[in-house]
RNA sequence: CGGGCCGUCGUAUACCGGUAGUACGCUUGCUUUGGGAGCAAGAUGACCCAGUUCGAUUCUGGGCGGCCCGACCA
């Protein structure tokens, strides 16, 4: 697309109730506003990179057998009473509102209790399981103290999956696949290398849940780990008797700050047993049906990225997720065969199914390369006088500075995939 | 939820109990053109409500909003 035409702009300063370096850098970069403490619009660029972070995540679901649905934000009280959770002291984050009849109602932070309600009414037999439905669906928490830019938000759209199994056999199986599916999204999105499973509070549900935390400053959790093992230990259960239980030993641990960028859980039959969810087994016995649960962020894993990929002059996308793969920068300075140059490359890239954002403003030099930079595309290439002059596009990879000189075809072949 | 700091053009900042200044951005013109240009001319601002005062953006109180530290965080 022509950054002329886009309507977001780039700051030179980030606002100065924007401490968060995510925040800051995406601001700067007109990815996303905020509108209130703890509540981010997303522009165009950060909804394209929202987007495929999102998309990454689908195919990762899809590729264990998710079925995507989208519920509701409203919530009915009725299902969360079953499970106890209506209650404000128990729950401390419910948005609850009434209809015009006064009728109480509340905004959605997580769904077990409606979709356990709702799969009732599909599940009634040992043929009809394992299943796992996720959704891409706004949340709402009415967190204390929102912080850290898009790490710790009152509302956003979380991808939350939840299994069905018949036995707990069969749901250690279904998390294990989920778990590795969750490895795949993380490396996809670039941040595999920094990235643990990591063993924190099962709750009441089970002995552990798994969390995958992100090695960053910026994290709010403190994780232990081995990296020799490649896994963490979530300081609140981090005891003697939890390294023995795993077997590692304290001298392997290493101290340091996560971000919690994505939580699994068993939940065994806590809801299915609240709510009736059973099916009839081979035997003709009534049996619960055996859930568990699996959520991921896409907002904040896009702030978790900026965080720890991004370097003193701005972000630095991973390919993956780019909003773009390519910044076309134009220097043109009123020349005309630079400009003609410009749009003929752009042509020839979109229409080889490379996504590019040209830069054809009237701006100077210094001012497009810091832009260039701030906004953080993979692949830069300056299109001006001098590279006319020497035949070749001027191409620097923003991650690590290589700089190239190409011609249109060889930038085509190395940008399209090989048949 | 406890503690602290803060609220001034679009953004970042300054000063002041008596005409609110600067930088970037924006508009117009000229020059400039490979790392956030220069000159000239413009437009744009005190969160809200009360109180003190001849006069409040400034002082006091309250409200609303923001950030930070801590607590909390299926």
């Amino acid at each position: 697309m022509r950054q002329s035409l886009l309507f977001t702009k780039t700051r030179r300063e980030a606002p100065k109730d924007e401490v968060a370096k995510n925040a800051q850098l995406l601001i700067r970069g007109g990815y996303i506003h905020k509108e209130m403490a703890g509540a981010y619009n997303y522009l165009p660029l950060g909804l394209r990179v929202f987007k495929k972070i999102e998309q990454i995540i689908r195919e990762e679901m899809n590729a264990i057998g998710g079925q995507e649905i989208t519920l509701t934000a409203l919530q009915d009280p009725a299902v969360w009473k079953a499970t106890g959770r209506w209650d404000s002291a128990t729950v401390d984050v419910w948005f609850k509102t009434q209809l015009a009849s006064g009728t109480e109602v509340g905004l959605g932070w997580t769904h077990e209790e409606p979709l356990t309600a709702l799969m009732r009414e599909h599940i009634s037999s040992y043929k009809d399981l394992p299943r796992w439905v996720y959704q891409f669906q706004t949340k709402f928490r009415n967190e204390a103290r929102a912080k850290s830019g898009l790490l710790r938000t009152r509302e956003f759209v979380m991808k939350d999956m939840y299994s069905f199994a018949r036995t707990t056999e069969e749901h250690d199986t279904l998390y294990e696949k989920a778990k590795q599916a969750y490895f795949n999204v993380y490396k996809r999105v670039g941040i595999g290398e920094k990235t643990y499973i990591t063993f924190a509070s099962g709750g009441a549900f089970s002995k552990y849940s798994h969390e995958f935390q992100t090695e960053c400053e910026a994290g709010e959790d403190i994780s232990y780990i081995s990296d020799g093992k490649r896994l963490a230990v979530n300081k609140e259960v981090y005891t003697d008797e939890v390294l023995q239980d795993l077997g590692l030993e304290k001298g392997d641990m290493r101290e340091a700050k996560t971000i919690e960028v994505g939580n699994i859980f068993s939940l065994g039959t806590r809801f299915s047993d609240a709510l009736g969810l059973n099916y009839r087994a081979e035997d003709g016995s009534e049996k619960s049906v055996i859930m568990g649960c699996y959520g991921i962020g896409p907002g904040r894993l896009m702030g978790t990225i900026v965080e720890v990929l991004s370097d003193d002059k701005g972000i630095v996308w991973p390919e993956s997720i780019a909003p773009f793969r390519v910044h076309l920068v134009e220097l043109g300075n009123g020349n005309e065969d630079v400009g003609k140059e410009a749009a003929e490359l752009y042509r020839e890239l979109t229409g080889a199914g490379v996504e590019v954002l040209w830069d054809d403003r009237d701006a100077r030099a210094g001012e497009k390369f810091a832009d260039s930079d701030l906004l953080g595309l993979p692949l830069r290439v300056v299109v001006s006088e001098k590279t006319l002059a020497a035949g070749s596009f001027e191409c620097v990879h923003r991650a690590g500075g290589k700089t190239e000189h190409l011609s249109a075809s060889e930038l085509i072949n190395r940008l399209t995939p090989h048949v």
